[in-house]
DNA sequence: CAAGGCGATTAGAATCATTCTAATTTGCTG
DNA sequence: CAGCAAATTAGAATGATTCTAATCGCCTTG
């Protein structure tokens, strides 16, 4: 089946496993990938991550700067990016991207998955796709079906590297300085 | 199987089923839409829309207004914003949405697809995805393997209304002028 | 305990895509 | 040709994110 997080009436959530030791794995896995990044845990940033992995609403950066600052008054809204930054190198977070508002940020299943997004309240709820599904058909129908949102549109984007730029890089690797490279995160 | 829009070298394109009579019933397809929308098409608009549909790298609004501005050099970013908000309430234009740089628009196919976007080159490329592939497995793997790209990300969110929101604007219809609605497109 | 050093943090400025605003122009329709 | 609504414009406003340069805090070493 294919369920979204649902309020405490509704049966399973998609996010995490199951809801205990749950918590401080995911914490540790981040502390651990930062220290391997070389990065101090100072108590901001441990705040940060704590906010983040508390929150079941995938927090924009201004609410996760709110959410330190409850404890960390003193706290920069370039703190919160700039961590948020270390972390997405690393792997632990998830940024989802708008343009018209601000990104959101999702670090208790930072692999790339499928979001149901509402375009009412801004709701960004977490799905989980099951490979057993019956019917693959037309995939707006069937998440609808089986979430109970209206859904309109599916976002799906595959991000690489192209295979021009493969081989820029290649040869850039063997006669260093070279090619100026842009580029999305 | 799975392709990417390639150089003139390379087999299939995902983009336009075939070369030819595509261009000018897409053109008609999206003048359709702004009839019956009721708006006018006026000579920015159109050229606008062929700009679109000539570009085969998705261009950016601002990409946009410097090919209408090669025929019409009066013509403001506003316009541009303007008629592609018009395409995009039509569903007759697909945005994907950038946070660190500019939006990116699809005229040619404004249906939700996949995309391939190089995150050094920027390049941002249509897929097609092949309901008749061998093993779904690793979708990652998949994709590059069929694409030579070097995937490292999927993006899938889908993008409508959940059940909360639902029920509300049921609501709203009765008694009008009710809860505030924010969101995004 | 002092000095040095370096990363973390800060406030605020800068950037930049997008949206808004208010005024002007355009192109009908009668 | 008058009148009107839609289209268009320049420029200001917004708002998220990034940058900058200065300060701070903490840890190590002498």
């Amino acid at each position: 089946m294919l369920t979204a997080d649902r309020k405490p009436s509704q049966a399973q959530t998609a996010s995490p496993p199951s809801g205990e030791a749950w918590f401080g794995s995911r914490l540790s896995e981040m502390q651990d990938a930062l220290r391997d990044k070389g990065v101090a845990i100072t108590r901001k940033r441990a705040k940060l991550l704590e906010v983040l992995l508390s929150s079941d609403r995938h927090p924009s950066a201004a609410e996760i700067h709110q959410g330190v600052r409850a404890f960390y008054p003193e706290t920069s809204l370039a703190t919160i990016y700039n961590t948020l930054d270390i972390l997405k190198e690393t792997g632990q977070v998830l940024e989802i991207e708008f343009s018209a508002s601000a990104n959101r940020y999702d670090g208790r299943i930072p692999d790339s998955h499928p979001h149901l997004i509402c375009v009412k309240c801004e709701k960004v709820e977490d799905m989980d796709d099951d490979p057993d599904a019956p019917a693959p058909s037309d995939p707006l129908a069937r998440v609808s079906q089986a979430t109970g949102y209206h859904i309109t549109r599916l976002r799906a984007d595959y991000y690489g590297t192209c295979p021009a730029c493969l081989s820029a890089s290649r040869a850039a690797a063997a006669l260093p300085d070279a090619s100026p490279e842009r580029g999305f995160a």
